[in-house]
DNA sequence: ATATTTGGTTTATAATGTAAACTAGTTTAC
DNA sequence: GTAAACTAGTTTACATTATAAACCAAATAT
């Protein structure tokens, strides 16, 4: 089989990662948005982007809240690029 | 979010319904080549595709042998064309 | 003061995936 | 003719994964 990568087949973390390609840092609550996970779920998944190297996540305060960044990784990039090519084959595209 | 449609978010069965949608009928022992899937998934991930009506499924006899064959229904290649079509909708293609 | 909101994390349960074991019979080799 | 190996799958038990609900600490609003 193709074995597509398992850590990207899963749709939230696609549209997290697929997300993150375009563009610069973006915070947790731009992810609710444009994902609209639920945080529980979203925080889940972001943590395992980040153990897998696919996104630096960097924590800092704004103002008195917590604030928590995620960026796409130089590794993220180069996986999603793989996953979509296989994808592509598997579906004749 | 997309909302990618979850039965064919597997591998496997995108694999299997993917290669049904460019030919006809096709057995099992076919579909065990083409996806190298082992023959219990397989035999689950078909069940899985019929019940929901995407493949039709009819078995017989070849010579003695048992005969397992599938086939994909229009439900299943409109289902298929959507998933491709949300799914590109996600990875901005 | 206390209720609600922000910005998350943890945890318990449900759903899913899969290999290994099994069924039921057939063919081959001894 | 019978034991061993093969065909063509199915079932089951376990492991992994996904997700919603409950929770937390601090901030702000009433």
């Amino acid at each position: 089989m193709a074995k597509l990568n398992s850590i990207l087949h899963q749709e939230l973390r696609l549209s997290i990662i697929s997300f993150l390609a375009n563009v610069e840092w973006v915070d947790f609550k731009k992810l609710v948005e444009v994902t609209e996970a639920s945080k529980g779920n979203l925080s889940v998944q972001i943590t395992k982007l980040q153990k897998v190297g696919y996104l630096e996540v960097r924590k800092s305060f704004k103002g008195n809240y917590p604030l928590t960044e995620c960026c796409i990784t130089e590794e993220g990039k180069t996986a999603l690029e793989t996953y979509v090519s296989e994808l592509k084959k598997l579906l004749n595209l």
